[in-house]
DNA sequence: TTGAAAGCGCTAACAG
DNA sequence: CTGTTAGCGCTTTCAA
């Protein structure tokens, strides 16, 4: 590493509190010693090894964020906005994905503890009161996003079940009649946190209930693609598969588009999100916008409030919205 | 933070160094005493304090990582790769992106190094001697990924000038008289290290000289849509423009899309890098496979090695392959 | 097989 | 205004 302080105070023929002094700009001291002291540091390059400061104040200025994967849009997007209002904030962000990986995500966890990070944003695969405790009994703060783990742990997020509703309310009011909600995630149920796509599952629910003439129907698994393809071929109804991720809408679209079916045609597509990506394609998917930017910057400034042991409400929600498109 | 050695001596009623001695699961250690150390330390939670390790070993085993923003596609791909296999090999990845401010990205490496990275790896903004220099003065290794500054500095990446030149060949193959090659960052040429972007265009300067009756045309506006649609009205040749990058490319289908202009027609398009996001367009588009996780994951064995004080070829260079698509 | 002591680079009392 | 001292939690000689 570079010249320690221990040096400089050498070099400067004073002691180390002196230097320091210098160097953090603390009171009681000289200001020509002060001015020598700063000159000699710069002219050999002094960095504060922030290691050996962390090691004494006990807070490191970084924090850790645990997604998925960051191949996955959503992540990409969510990450680069956590980092980029970390680094206004003077923290650097210690980034690891789990890929869903139920059993690695405590180990990793426990990692990124034992390198002191400061806060933990995480987007959570595990799930229940023991996971909720393991994260309560962590000696640094937690902030989920999305996916909820309980009343304990703060989480930053839209409220996915009016959103959802909404979205089919609009689909409605535009004369769908079959809605079919797609929600591969749900699949891994059982054993995932799902949080977020159980809720928007039951936002659709929600709304179609309230909509007789409506009917709705549910695809949760992973081949989506030839359940949706046969219903397609089947249904002369006007029919609207809403998709629970942007990309699962995408690649419907795609297999849809080859298939030579026509959309919007009575087939509609509506995706959720609203991931930059979307602007690719063609016809412009209708979405919903879960302020992906806004969680990412969001979550961040909830984690700082609690490292600075400020009260924060354990929820906070902020606006999402339906966006329209030529798929419908 | 948890418990500490120290503590754990106590409770154990032994000195720190024979905790040390169970926990490292050193030689010269009572069986006894060690199965009773580690069924303490395990009891009450111990997780060794990285922070301390590092200070007193000097190395911190987390590598540095800055590239421009993880919201272009190609760096969440590269960093997702690259910190699968730090992860692999027991590393954590510190990210941060510099989003091409010339100024910022040295502050931005002094502070990686501030924290006591063992490594970095670098997608630079910055060229030139005195970069160099200072990139060589670092305390620690360094690799540049793509964008090369100069011998003294590991690399890892493809061979840009002959993927090009063997892109251009092939579209020449296909027919395409006109080539029009699209490469916006090209035109901050003189502040920022473009190698990558130069390299593309040297290679696709050298095909077309060899094919005298090819035509060739640089666009290096960020305004390319409106050159190209100018250009698309006015000619009849079979024209191709091959974009320095799949987005540019990815754009400007969709908006000849909605011109009606079809493609491939007369008009092809082609793009560089070959993005997974590429598998949501249609038609589908040719492009070249800059080998994007191979790349991530090599950059990281390099650092490893450096870090290790192995020797390494100061230069590593990975396949790139030519990819077919319904866009030409 | 075990322990005592020194030190990584920095900060934070407390004296002078 | 300046210096001395102790200590963060861990590793690493060197003795016992």
């Amino acid at each position: 590493m570079g010249i320690t302080t221990k040096e400089l105070a050498r070099i400067c023929g004073t002691s180390r509190t002196t230097v320091e002094r210098a160097l953090n700009g603390k009171k009681d001291i000289n200001s020509e010693t002060k001015q020598r002291i700063l000159a000699i540091a710069k002219k050999h390059g002094y960095h504060p090894d922030m290691v050996a400061r962390s090691l004494v104040k006990g807070s490191s200025m970084c924090i850790g964020v645990i997604v998925f994967d960051i191949r996955n849009y959503y992540f990409a997007q969510l990450v680069s906005s956590i980092e980029q209002e970390a680094k206004n904030n003077g923290y650097t962000v210690n980034i690891t994905m789990q890929e869903k990986e139920i059993e690695r995500e405590i180990d990793l966890i426990n990692a990124l503890v034992s390198r002191r990070i400061d806060g933990l944003i995480l987007c959570p695969v595990n799930k229940g009161p023991d996971f909720e405790q393991f994260l309560s009994s962590l000696p640094i703060p937690t902030v989920v996003v999305s996916n909820d783990v309980g009343p304990s742990i703060h989480l930053v997020g839209i409220d996915e079940r009016t959103a959802a509703k909404e979205a089919t309310d609009f689909l409605i009011a535009k004369g769908y009649k079959k809605i079919i909600f797609v929600c591969p995630p749900l699949n891994e149920e059982v054993k995932e946190n799902v949080y977020t796509h159980a809720e928007r599952t039951g936002g659709v629910k929600e709304s179609v209930a309230i909509h007789p003439s409506c009917s709705l129907e549910l695809i949760t698994s992973w081949n989506y693609s030839d359940e949706i393809l046969s219903l397609v071929e089947t249904t002369t109804q006007k029919t609207v598969f809403f998709f629970s991720g942007d990309v699962y809408a995408m690649e419907m679209l795609n297999t849809l588009k080859r298939r030579g079916i026509n959309i919007p045609g009575h087939i509609g597509i509506m995706g959720f999100d609203d991931t930059d990506m979307l602007k690719y394609i063609q016809p412009s998917i209708a979405t919903v916008d879960t302020a992906i930017d806004l969680v990412g910057k969001t979550s961040f400034d909830v984690l700082l409030n609690l490292i600075e042991r400020k009260d924060v409400p354990v929820r906070t929600i902020v606006d999402h919205h339906i966006v329209d498109g030529e798929s419908i």
